[in-house]
DNA sequence: CGTATTTTGATCATTTTTGATCGAAACTGA
DNA sequence: TCAGTTTCGATCAAAAATGATCAAAATACG
């Protein structure tokens, strides 16, 4: 990875949470402490950012107005690690040019630093995600048109006849609150109406699911299991789990903490 | 491979992507490393791109979308002052609940901050302006989807079935390039498409134009005067301008430095 | 057609960047 | 305070990128 891709990462990092740690950088970027060290020098004497020990953290202090007061913040510390992990193998499945939507979440919301240093069309009805790619890497980013609702920070609008029917994707990547024999589930039937609007608009589906979703149960089916191409998840997936998902005919990708490794492909 | 090509190749290259390395215009362009140094010293030195190590990257320069404040960057310093008491007179237009439509610009930007302590339904095309509302104000906020040009800082889609066409407003909030007996006009195309498909979603047109505007002219033509209901203007306009406005039937709201009056108001 | 000039590609020495190691310094918790 | 852990910075060797040089190829020109 070159230079100046590591330090657009690492600048997309930093605005997004208080402190990046150098481990943090090292696995977005795959090279070595030393390196990151001497890029967090870097920009420090650029005065992009500030130098911190274990780290680097934002050159403005109050500029988290926008990602600290939402429900984002809640499960973010739970399981950042596997989350961040999952998105950067997730986003390892794309290469530039590709046109990919990205339904928001904060899972997915953690694809934007990996996207950092590419070039592809993205769709989302995240307006987060959409803010940072916008300032942090050279996507293309479409918006999905219509209200915007600020617990779920996603974008929705009650008519059918938006832009999201004239877009159409490689690959669709999502979260999800549980995933079981039943289908995707979800919780909020605002972000249903929303991934329902969206499913079918592309030609795989990606789940991006940590372990903990295997075991969770909720309320509202989305979709069957069966429309789901691919999971992406980390390595406290159960082997209950990864049987039923394999027999369903999904591959299953694990992101170790640092790596991204394909564990199984069932055929279809 | 003729030297023009290769350089339109790499040019072409370093637009689509953050940074180009060697390598890759090496198997782009079918020739050697040393050839490609070479056209990348070259074009580094008329600054068509930027020499970095390991490659080449766009010469962006500070094309950097304000976090904070200045969204917008060269116009802002020049009439802020009255851009500033012009937006405050135009949100004066409007009461709590009302839906309202405003289209990005520079000056319309300025509506931000006196719209911060209201609580009305905004619709809008511009990233910085719902970016800001998001999260400085309790209004709702309704975004057309499309395209995010980042030089514009608007969002425009190509078709014509969005939710724009499912919003009817009050008042629609817009800026222009000039303001001549021809009718509204405006620089720049991308501004012009965004602004028609706007122009009908709303019972009156509101135009800011700061005094400037009604000396300076503009080759593109986007309605006639007799469209506009209302124009909210400085104290600097010319006697002839408002006599101007005044024949066409518009209302002309003349904004004082800290305080809004209306000046006159022509019969229909 | 033949010569002069320019452009290209290959080789190699030099410089820059990177990653690993290890002692020093800073932080943590008792 | 002190011991244990983490982070840092310096150093060094390996790898990568670069620049210079020169011969071959392409092109221009008389």
């Amino acid at each position: 990875m070159h230079e100046k891709e590591r330090h657009r990462i690492i600048l997309s990092a930093v605005q997004d949470r208080p402190v990046v740690t150098v481990a943090e950088l090292v696995t977005l970027t795959d090279s070595s402490e030393a390196t990151i060290r001497r890029d967090i020098a870097s920009l420090h004497v650029q005065k992009k950012l500030r130098r911190v020990r274990g780290g680097a953290e934002s050159i403005t202090p109050p500029q988290f107005v926008g990602l600290a007061g939402r429900p984002f913040s809640v499960n973010e510390a739970l399981h950042g690690l596997q989350k961040r992990a999952i998105a950067r193998a997730a986003v390892e499945l794309c290469d530039d040019g590709d046109p990919i939507i990205i339904n928001g979440g904060t899972t997915t919301f953690q694809m934007v630093h990996p996207l950092a240093s590419k070039r592809m069309q993205i769709f989302t009805n995240s307006f987060p995600i959409a803010e940072h790619l916008l300032k942090h890497s050279k996507n293309t980013i479409i918006l999905s048109g219509g209200v915007i609702y600020r617990e779920q920070n996603i974008i929705l609008s009650p008519f059918d006849n938006d832009v999201t029917r004239n877009f159409y994707a490689k690959r669709m990547f999502m979260g999800a609150q549980g995933l079981g024999p039943l289908g995707l589930m979800e919780a909020d039937p605002l972000l249903i109406q929303a991934e329902q609007k969206l499913i079918g608009q592309a030609d795989e589906l990606v789940v991006l699911a940590d372990s903990s979703k295997f075991s969770s149960r909720s309320s509202l089916i989305l979709c069957p299991l069966e429309r789901v191409a691919t999971v992406v998840t980390d390595e406290g997936i159960p082997d209950h789990a990864a049987q039923m998902l394999e027999h369903a005919g999904i591959r299953v990708i694990v992101a170790a903490a640092g790596a991204a490794q394909e564990a199984a492909t069932a055929s279809g």
